[in-house]
DNA sequence: AGTAGCAATTTGATCGATCAAATAGCACGC
DNA sequence: GCGTGCTATTTGATCGATCAAATTGCTACT
């Protein structure tokens, strides 16, 4: 019979303490509380620490403290027809701080959407959790309402859309996203720039819209009409597009809300036999995978991920242990990442756009 | 000042025992052995557990049970000019699964590639985690002797390549996979199918090749040198495309060990003015994200993630509660998914592969 | 009626750490 | 010489559950 688990779990504090000459609590405070030591005996005690390999054991720790040390963070079923999301990306940073911060990701799931709140139910009864990162937060969000209500503590990866919410939050500001992408076009030559955009009920939509017809308008080259609006879905993205380049007077260029939908334009372009880059110029919102790797590489707007996980602990630790921030939330700003659908050469070679002056 | 957390702490066993009229093990064999409990007493119990909302403590189950119930997992930076991991739909088909089973996922990250191994004997220490699961583990790789070393449970995602291995595995069958695409285009009346692989020293790329090459002999189409290779980046599957497709007597299809290869080669065949699906046909593997989305469709072999999810699962039950597997590792097979760069009509129409017959 | 044999339930001990309070050690001043 | 006032360290209690053993309650049998 095969030997199981469980023969690596190391020595006891009372055992080390034994081992060292001390008591138990000394042990504890030489990994706790250091100062109360003195210089010597604490050299003496972190060397035995060391030389048993002791770690304190988390149940019993946890069950003491009253704390898990953990953070949940649900995830939802990756979309398919979508360019990615960002939860890789976001993901890692999110567990590489969370450690520096002497926190770990737990992960659940909302077996059916009507539990959606009794993941969060369950993890709080059973002190499983300490808080929560909440992602894709939206107006009328149940989950902010419902932890708000308990006074659970988390942090949003997304602004608070409506009033009275007073919770903790990170976000990344997508007007100047789409704002920067237009700048970018604008100085390749570009005058008729197009937008396609989400719904309008979708705040993040028009937020991004919003970046994108104020910088157009902050250049002289506002056209509002010259916008499409779908869900994020590249099979509509290729109809709005359409709708757009086959108009009387088509935008040389179009920013898009998302990489799906930008993948969406893509393929409209190679339906009319247009090149990206080169006949139309195309931007993306999110430097997903796809991103990197579409041929020419989509132009796309990146979201400082690593930043916006670095934010969250730093307000998660401030939460949990009743410290006071200066500010709620913070606002970050993304980057543009200039790929081949925006490719400089070719666009002011081929597409001559001060014609109409 | 703000209030904060820990005010949802539920009651404790001893209160709802007092509320229900019983003792703390009653309340505790109603929710672990209730075949021990009266009918009645049961439906009792059960009721007061109910109405109080009572959740045993995490810290204090574990504690006494010496399990924590937690998974780790670790997870690697996301690679920029990847086409996205697979990492998103088996992290939630992985979590769905654990939680149905008891199990929670813990995510860690290495800090830096030398301590590669000491987030596993931090975690195992201290007791954080009961098992682990691995990814892309690969012959020679020093996870898989630590761990088996120090006789830490484990799953493995990834078959072991090297002899005298005996750890419990899950893995996709990569060379029915290529196969599948070949049998694919075969059927489309594709006679020359290329192949564009990574380097000779990947266990995973040459099972891809294998089936690649076999189905094409099967078919009595093949041609070993109607191959390249190159490690998993866009920009070198370019160019090994490039090579293929300006030899004399090039493939009018191409078969790539991953969707990041693909789009490398769909590149190529912009470059070329060549059309994907039109002029030649590509297949990529892993169904990522960006293969739903880039024009035309990226016909791609898709893993069972889900199922490899639920078979993990299962294995780390049986691991933790030493039962016995009638088998230590499970093969799945891979489907694949057709998408426009393996369109019938147009691929047959402007090739007529049967010319050199 | 008395009691053996079970079934149902309760009591005491324990998991391994930390908190709070008590004690030991030590220098210093009067 | 002896208490004062520290600092360093130890002791006792506790977190909330489960395991193991003891006890109570019942049924059935002689």
């Amino acid at each position: 019979m095969r030997q199981r688990s469980g023969e690596q779990a190391g020595p006891t504090i009372e055992q080390v303490a034994r081992a060292a000459g001390v008591s138990r609590q000394t042990i504890s405070n030489a990994l706790n509380a250091p100062e109360r030591l003195r210089a010597d005996t604490l050299q003496r005690v972190l060397g035995v620490v060391d030389d048993l390999g002791y770690r304190p054991n988390r149940a019993a720790r946890n069950l003491r403290r009253r704390e898990s040390k953990l953070v949940g963070l649900r995830i939802n079923p990756a979309d398919q027809d979508r360019a990615g999301s960002l939860l890789d990306r976001f993901l890692h940073a999110l567990v590489e701080h969370s450690v520096g911060a002497g926190y770990h990701i737990l992960l659940f799931t909302p077996r059916d959407p009507d539990d959606e709140l009794a993941g969060f139910d369950d993890l709080l009864r059973t002190t499983a959790v300490d808080a929560f990162v909440l992602t894709d937060t939206h107006r009328g969000d149940p989950r902010l309402h419902w932890l708000g209500e308990r006074n659970a503590p988390f942090v949003a990866f997304g602004r608070p859309w409506e009033d009275g919410l007073m919770h903790p939050w990170v976000d990344v500001d997508g007007a100047v996203g789409t704002g920067l992408a237009v700048d970018h076009l604008v100085a390749l030559g570009h005058r008729r720039i197009g937008l396609v955009g989400w719904p309008e009920d979708s705040d993040v939509g028009q937020d991004r819209r919003r970046g994108w017809l104020d910088a157009c308008v902050r250049h002289g080259v506002a056209d509002p009409d010259l916008r499409a609006h779908c869900t994020d879905r590249t099979d509509e993205a290729m109809l709005a597009a359409g709708r757009l380049l086959d108009g009387s007077d088509p935008p040389t260029a179009l920013v898009c809300a998302s990489d799906t939908l930008a993948m969406g334009v893509l393929g409209a372009l190679a339906e009319r036999g247009l090149r990206a880059g080169r006949d139309v110029a195309v931007t993306g919102f999110d430097d997903s995978p796809a991103a990197a790797v579409v041929p020419p590489g989509l132009t796309s707007v990146r979201q400082p991920l690593e930043d916006v996980a670095e934010s969250i602990v730093k307000r998660l630790g401030a939460l949990l242990s009743d410290e006071q921030l200066p500010e709620r939330g913070e606002l970050l700003t993304p980057t543009l990442v200039v790929r081949g659908t925006t490719d400089h050469q070719r666009t002011l070679g081929k597409h001559p756009v001060e014609e109409d002056t």
